[in-house]
RNA sequence: GCCGGGGUAGCUCAGUUGGUUAGAGCGUCUGACUGUGGAUCAGAAGGGCGAGGGUUCGAGUCCCUCCCCCGGUACCA
């Protein structure tokens, strides 16, 4: 009893994750794939540490001297603030800042691993999850935002989504700057800037449109909104005219990317910002072009917003199309699973000058998630697909050597080590996901035989085992027994068959 | 953070107006079947009802506090 108190009880961090083996796999699977999209276009692997100084993710509250409480922070032994970096954007700027004078320009590097924030953990949402970053750092030229998007475009296409099962948005922030400051002036008789609160507040609910509707995003810049739950939202208290204007902006939509940038030159081409950024969209719709990317793949969409922060021009996010039924039967939609933006201001706090960037991020985990749904990677695969059972234990010398066998022609094969009779191997095999079982006892020994098992394909003709055991036994439909030099041959031929 | 709904075996859940040793299905394990996983049958193990306090002769059932989970919402670099 009081043992029992005293035991320890096995707990799990809120919003972190253990990951299986088929997971893992997977997931490096895909990194792989990612990653060789990302060389083809010449970025080149960057690794940060996990830790960073507070005040160099920025992440200080203003006002302050705490750190946001939206990251995983704590003292050092010299009693400075350090955290956990949630993103990956942050440590390049960091890192862009201390070698600014040796690195070749632009510079383009790669990352991926893990970031971690303290947030609700929901469906898909975790505090500790992977990103896969590729950021040009040092050019201006748009050539490198439509750059962006075609990587995007390969990138999802290279994990096997079907074009039309995706597509990358962009929209430039200096687009919409513009349509703000057309809402702060002339039209309400008032004039000058919004103030960035304010400013802020219009972004986030332009951001809301996909799911609360027009008519919700109308509610939210007025007078508020109540949602299903009853909470009320509190509406930013924009004057008619002005949410009109708004609306008027989100409902402009164009399946061709120069019939969206002529669509808006109304709106803002009276603002100096509004007119660079449809500059700045032409620019990208013609490299974009040039490269062969239609509007299949690349389209230009008004009410992309994406992160509040620090975006300073072209936005852009690669959203999966498709529906899929969850676990419950729930028609779920994926939705953005990558995203990324021109911030030409994130290094200016290292360094007072501005150094221009763009780059764009996906999130591994959300994406892996979808491509497992679209049957994209195979999660049941063991690292070896075969295991060596040992049906007579004083043969063991011999098993070891048909492992060695099977290793030998590049095939992955598990000895079995465990004490168990043979039942239970089969069991354990066909529970750690492999796909053949190589048997031997004394009789096959004195034949210079061997006799394999194909799992899969016995598992399927187990549905009509029925009450008949005794013959299902003798017959034995998924085991064939061949001479022992044909062992490799035939275990490759399972392997290709059940790929 | 806020609103709503929940926490009873590994999982899904049942537990009458508070009343004797807390149940089912699935899963697990064992055996029939010591050279064959998936079928069938038989049996076994496993929880003291999220935690703590209170009311009561007596609480999984009533009251209070806290914790956690789920859904929505806010925030999200």
């Amino acid at each position: 009893m009081n043992e029992k108190l005293r035991r320890i009880e096995p707990r799990r961090l809120k919003g972190f994750r253990d990951l299986s083996g088929d997971v893992v796999s997977a997931r490096e699977r895909m990194i792989a794939a990612v990653r060789a999209v990302y060389e083809r276009y010449g970025f080149a692997p960057l690794e940060t540490p996990a830790l960073e100084f507070v005040d160099c993710l920025g992440k200080f509250l203003p006002e302050s001297d705490q750190p946001d409480a939206g990251i995983f922070s704590f003292r050092d032994e010299d009693e400075a603030w350090v955290a956990l970096r949630y993103d990956l954007t942050a440590p390049l700027s960091r890192y862009v800042a201390m070698n600014i004078n040796d690195l070749p320009m632009p510079f383009r590097r790669y990352q991926v691993g893990p970031v971690w924030r303290v947030e609700k953990p929901g469906p898909g949402r975790f505090r500790e999850f992977y990103q896969f970053d590729f950021d040009t750092v040092g050019s201006a030229s748009m050539l490198a935002d439509a750059e962006a998007c075609m990587i995007m475009s390969e990138t999802l296409e290279a994990l096997g989504v079907a074009r039309g099962d995706y597509i990358i948005r962009v929209n430039n922030r200096k687009v919409l700057n513009g349509v703000l400051e057309r809402v702060a002036r002339g039209d309400t008789g008032g004039g000058g800037a919004l103030d960035p609160s304010v400013a802020l507040a219009i972004l986030r609910s332009i951001d809301k449109l996909d799911k609360v509707g027009i008519e919700g995003v109308e509610q939210l810049l007025g007078r508020g909104r109540k949602d299903e739950s009853g909470a009320f939202i509190k509406g930013v208290e924009l004057l008619p005219e002005q949410i009109r204007l708004v609306r008027d902006y989100l409902e402009i939509r164009s399946d061709s990317r120069t019939g969206l940038l002529s669509a808006l030159t109304g709106l803002v081409e009276a603002s100096t910002v509004g007119r660079e950024g449809l500059d700045e969209l032409r620019q990208i719709d013609e490299a974009l072009t040039a490269g062969g990317f239609g509007a299949d793949r690349v389209t230009f969409d008004s009410t992309v917003v994406r992160g509040l922060e620090y975006y300073t021009g072209p936005v852009f996010e690669g959203a999966l199309t498709f529906e899929i039924k969850d676990d419950d039967g729930q028609v779920r939609q994926f939705g953005s699973v990558f995203g990324g933006g021109r911030y030409d201001g994130l290094v200016k706090r290292f360094l007072g000058r501005e150094i221009p960037a763009t780059g764009a991020s996906i999130g591994v985990d959300r994406l892996l998630s979808a491509l497992t749904h679209l049957g994209k990677v195979s999660t049941r695969t063991a690292t070896a697909p075969v295991l060596v059972t040992r049906l007579d234990k004083t043969l063991t010398a011999e098993y070891q050597r048909i492992a060695s066998e099977l290793r030998d022609a590049g095939i992955n094969a598990e000895l079995y080590v465990g004490t168990q009779n043979i039942g239970k191997q089969f069991q354990y095999a066909s529970r750690s996901g492999k796909v053949a079982c190589i048997v031997m006892g004394s009789d096959e020994l004195g034949r210079s035989e061997v006799s394999i098992k194909d799992l899969r394909l016995g598992e399927e003709l187990s549905k009509e085992v029925g009450e008949d055991r005794k013959r299902w036994l003798e017959q034995q439909p998924a085991q064939a027994t061949v001479p022992r030099a044909q062992l490799v041959e035939h275990v490759r031929g399972l392997l290709r068959k059940w790929g």
